[in-house]
DNA sequence: GCCAACGTTGGC
DNA sequence: GCCAACGTTGGC
């Protein structure tokens, strides 16, 4: 059981979004580092965190779980599609996606700025300027560190 | 909207 | 294999 970090952009697909919709697939992962993470490491059960990149204010605003395990990105296979890629094919494909479902929503968000001010945090990937992965691991320590910013119980 | 920090691409 | 050019990410 791996705790993780998922980067979107509220104006794309929101913690509020996946509230509504109960469960959604992640795919658009068009980075090498975070789609190993997300083939190789993702397991159904893991906990995520939804963190809103592009915000105002950027920052974590929730937990989702994995409810289904890596699976090849069709969206890359679609020639109108803003995730289309030609290198990807359908019997060597590149890049892969997962379910995630909807946990609970933050009452209190922590913002970027709350988790760079929490040393226990200083070694958290999302809090080093110059990070983009948008797929992190998340260390047990850091995982309930975040929690009780949130003023959130640790039992999910 | 700006721009720093990366990742990727492609000519050589 | 090097590296300049280009595209993207994402905080501010």
């Amino acid at each position: 059981m791996q705790y993780w970090l998922f980067k979107c952009e509220p104006s794309v697909y929101s913690i509020d979004d996946l509230a509504r919709d109960k469960k959604t697939s992640w795919e658009g992962v068009r980075n090498y580092q975070a789609r190993n993470f997300l083939r190789d490491q993702v397991k159904k059960g893991d906990l995520v965190f939804f963190y809103h990149s592009n915000a105002e204010p950027p920052g974590i605003f929730g937990i989702a779980e994995v409810v289904r395990e890596a699976y090849a990105d069709h969206f890359a296979l679609d020639p109108k599609h803003k995730y289309y890629d030609p290198k990807s094919s359908k019997d060597e494909p590149i890049w892969y996606m997962v379910d995630v479902g909807f946990v609970r929503k933050f009452e209190h968000p922590v913002t970027l700025a709350m988790l760079k001010d929490a040393p226990e945090l200083d070694d958290m990937m999302v809090t080093k300027r110059g990070t983009r992965l948008s797929i992190q691991p998340v260390k047990k320590s850091e995982w309930e560190t975040v929690l009780k910013l949130a003023g959130e119980k640790l039992r999910v």
